[in-house]
DNA sequence: CTTAGGG
DNA sequence: CCCTAAG
C-alpha cells in the first residue's frame, strides 16, 4: 500500500517538462482550430496507470494477480496485470522467471474501445481499468522484454533483433525488464531511499555511472540532445532485467553467466541487432580518437544522421534521441475511427519501466533479489512518478501544447506516438565513472554503450604527470565474479517508416553516439599545453595535440583549442570565479601571455621570417 | 581533415 | 564538450 501512496504522489508531481523549441516541423497546416481548445490529459492516466502498474509489481510477489481488477469494468481502456499472475514459490523462481515478472501494462485496446483522451477526467485513475489479461503462459520467460512498440495496423518491422523477437510473440508482454548484477554488495534494502529517486540503489555501486554529473548542467536547454543527456542522467538505468536471460534471448551471444564481457555484449547487440559489425569497428575507431561526428540520438534510438534525417525530417519531424526511459507504451491510432472530433484514440500496450541496475550478491536468495528488485523500482518509481510523451521520438515537454501542435494527429499518431515513464524530479546521482572512451570492448559494440561499464580504479586517479594524464588509459573493467549487464532499451520512436516510400530497414544503422565524459583538464595538461601553444601558437591546435597531446587519445585538437579558449578566459577572471581544479597563476599568466602574443602575431600577419617562436620573443 | 567559433 | 560552417 505503500506503493500506492508513491503512486499518488507521483500522480501529483506529474508534470512534463517544459519544452520551449517549436516542433521540427511546425505544420501549421495542422493547426485544426476545431482542437485547439481540447487538452489531452490522458497522460494523467497513463501515469496513473504506470504507476498501478507498479502497484501491481509490488504486491506481485505475494499477493494475488488481480489486485487492482476490481476497479471499474467499463472502459477499461488499460489492462493491466502481472505478468507471473501465478504466485511461483521462491524456488520455483527461477533468474529468468523473475525477469520474466514483467508486468503487463495493457493489451491492445479493443478497436471498439477509445479513450477520451480529450476530456480531462478529475479521477484518472477510474479511466483505466486493471484488470486481469490472458495470462502469461511458462514460455513467457522468453518472452519478458517488452514488447517495445506494437503497430495494430502498421507491421513494422524494424528488424532489429530484439523487436523481432518481441513481435514474435503474441503476448505483449509489458513490463519491467529486470538487470541484475551480482556482486558482492547488496542493495540497501532499507527505505530510506524511497522518494530519493533511484539515488539510494544506485550509489551501492559507483563504477557503474560516472559520468553523467556534468550532464545535469544545462537545465533549461531545450534542445532534445540535451534533453535526452539530462534524462539519461537523471533517469538512468531504470530497467531491471536479468541480462543472462536477456542475452540469450535477444541475441546470438551465448549466455555466459558471470562473464561480463558476455552479457554486456548481448546487450550491446541486442541494442544494435542491426549493427553491422563493420560499423561497429568503425565506430570504435573514431570514439578512440576523435569525436564522432555523428549526430547522437539518445540511447536506443540512434541513426545515422543523414540517413534517418533524410528518411523521416522531411516526414513528420525529425527524430530526436529520445529520453533514456523505457517507452515501450505502445499506442495506436483506432483505424475506424476517423470521427470528425478528430479525437486521439490511443490504446497503451505496455508499460516498461526505465533501466535501472542493481547489485546482489551472488550468494542472495531468489527472495533477497526480488526484493532488491522492487526496492530498486520502487524507489526509482516511488517519488514522482510522470509520464513523458514523444513524438517521434522527441520529447514533448511543453504541457500546453495541443496534440495537433505536438504533431499528435489521428493521421501521424500511430507511428510517432510514444511515451515513457519517468521518475520525477530526475534526481541526479552519483554519476559512476564511465569507462573512458578509449576503452577497449570485448567485442566490437558500439562504445556508446559501455557508458556505464565499471571502471574500478578510475576513480581516485589524481594525475600529476603529463603522462599519465596524457595517455590516461582506462583500466579494463575487472570483474570476474560480476554479472552485469545492461538493458538499455532503445526507445525506438514510432518512425514514419510505414508512411513513407523509404525502403524500410535499409543499412539501418545506429549510432549511439555518447557525448563524452568530461574530463577536465589537469595541470599537468593545462602545463602541457601552454607550453606548446607558447611554441607553436593558438591557431595550429593539431600541431599541438601532436606534440603534446600525442599520447593522449581522448583529447583530440579541438579539446586543445577548446581549453585554451577556456585558459584564456579563466585568467581574465578573478580566481574567485574560477572552477574546479585551480590552475597556478604562473601558468594562466602564461597563458594570457601567450594567447596576446599570438594573437598579435595572427594579426601583424606577419610571416616574413616566420613566425618566431613566443619563447624567443621572450627570451626563453 | 582542420580551423575557428558559437552553443 | 558538442556541432558545424568554412577552407
Amino acid at each position: 500500500m505503500v506503493l500506492q501512496k508513491r503512486l499518488d504522489y507521483g500522480f501529483n508531481g506529474y508534470e512534463v517538462p517544459h519544452t520551449p523549441r517549436a516542433a521540427r516541423s511546425p505544420r501549421k497546416s495542422a493547426f485544426k482550430k476545431k482542437n485547439e481548445s481540447h487538452q489531452i490529459s490522458s497522460f494523467d492516466l497513463l501515469a496513473a496507470v504506470a504507476g498501478k502498474l507498479l502497484l501491481e509489481g509490488g504486491n506481485s510477489s505475494s499477493s494475488s494477480n488481480n489486485a487492482s481488477s476490481g476497479n471499474n469494468d467499463d472502459q477499461c481502456a488499460v489492462k493491466t496485470e502481472p505478468l507471473n499472475g501465478r504466485d511461483t514459490t521462491v524456488e520455483e523462481e527461477t533468474t529468468n522467471n523473475i525477469a520474466e515478472r514483467s508486468f503487463f501494462v495493457s493489451e491492445i485496446l479493443p478497436k471498439s474501445h477509445e479513450i477520451q483522451s480529450y476530456n480531462r477526467s478529475p479521477s484518472p485513475l477510474t479511466e483505466f481499468h486493471f484488470g486481469s489479461s490472458s495470462g502469461v503462459t511458462s514460455d513467457s520467460s522468453e518472452k519478458f522484454e517488452t514488447q517495445e512498440l506494437v503497430y495494430e495496423d502498421t507491421k513494422i518491422d524494424n528488424s532489429d533483433c530484439y523487436r523481432s523477437e518481441c513481435n514474435d510473440n503474441k503476448s505483449m508482454l509489458g513490463g519491467l525488464n529486470f538487470e541484475a548484477k551480482l556482486s558482492r554488495n547488496v542493495v540497501a534494502k532499507d527505505e530510506n531511499h524511497i522518494g530519493s529517486g533511484f539515488r539510494k540503489p544506485i550509489p551501492q555501486n559507483p563504477s557503474l555511472c560516472s559520468d553523467d554529473i556534468d550532464l545535469l548542467g544545462k537545465e533549461n536547454d531545450d534542445d532534445g540532445e540535451n534533453l535526452s543527456a539530462r534524462y539519461r542522467t537523471k533517469s538512468f538505468r531504470s530497467t531491471l532485467r536479468i541480462g543472462n536471460h536477456f542475452a540469450s534471448k535477444y541475441c546470438k551471444v551465448s549466455p555466459k553467466p558471470r562473464d561480463t564481457t558476455t552479457v554486456t555484449n548481448s546487450d550491446l547487440d541486442m541494442k544494435h541487432g542491426y549493427y553491422s559489425k563493420k560499423h561497429c569497428l568503425k565506430s570504435q575507431r573514431l570514439e578512440r580518437n576523435y569525436p564522432i561526428k555523428k549526430r547522437r540520438y539518445f540511447d536506443g534510438y540512434t541513426a545515422s544522421q543523414s540517413e534517418e534525417n533524410a528518411k523521416t525530417e522531411g516526414l513528420s519531424g525529425s527524430p530526436r534521441k529520445t529520453s533514456g526511459f523505457l517507452s515501450s507504451i505502445a499506442c495506436q491510432k483506432q483505424p475506424a475511427v476517423q470521427s470528425r472530433d478528430s479525437h486521439v484514440k490511443l490504446g497503451i500496450k505496455s508499460f516498461r519501466v526505465p533501466e535501472l541496475f542493481i547489485e546482489i550478491p551472488e550468494t542472495a536468495t531468489v527472495g533477497s533479489l526480488k526484493r532488491t528488485v522492487l526496492e530498486a523500482l520502487t524507489s526509482i518509481l516511488g517519488g514522482e512518478l510522470r509520464i513523458g510523451v514523444l513524438v517521434h521520438g522527441k520529447k514533448v515537454r511543453d504541457d500546453s501544447k495541443i496534440l495537433l501542435q505536438s504533431g499528435i494527429s489521428l493521421d501521424t499518431l500511430s507511428d510517432t506516438l510514444g511515451f515513457c515513464l519517468e521518475p520525477n524530479p530526475p534526481q541526479s546521482t552519483k554519476p559512476l565513472p564511465p569507462e573512458d572512451s578509449d576503452y577497449v570492448r570485448p567485442c566490437n559494440v558500439p562504445h556508446t554503450l559501455t557508458r556505464c561499464l565499471p571502471s574500478p580504479g578510475k576513480h581516485a586517479k589524481p594525475s600529476n604527470s603529463v603522462e599519465s594524464d596524457l595517455d590516461s588509459k582506462p583500466s579494463a573493467p575487472n570483474r570476474a565474479k560480476t554479472i552485469y549487464s545492461r538493458a538499455l532499451i532503445p526507445v525506438r520512436p514510432l518512425h514514419v517508416q510505414a508512411l513513407t516510400v523509404v525502403p524500410p530497414r535499409k543499412t539501418k544503422r545506429s549510432v549511439v553516439a555518447q557525448r563524452r565524459i568530461r574530463r577536465p583538464f589537469s595541470v599537468a595538461e593545462v602545463e602541457a599545453l601552454v607550453q606548446a601553444v607558447e611554441r607553436l601558437g593558438t591557431g595550429r591546435w593539431r600541431d599541438v595535440k601532436l606534440r603534446a597531446f600525442d599520447n593522449a587519445k581522448h583529447r583530440t585538437y579541438v579539446d586543445l583549442k577548446d581549453k585554451w579558449k577556456t585558459l584564456v578566459h579563466t585568467a581574465r577572471i578573478s580566481p574567485q570565479q574560477r572552477r574546479g581544479e585551480p590552475v597556478p597563476q604562473e601558468l594562466l599568466d602564461r597563458v594570457l601571455t601567450a594567447h596576446a602574443y599570438w594573437s598579435q602575431q595572427q594579426g601583424k600577419h606577419l610571416l616574413l621570417e616566420g613566425p618566431k617562436k613566443l619563447e624567443t620573443s621572450l627570451g626563453l
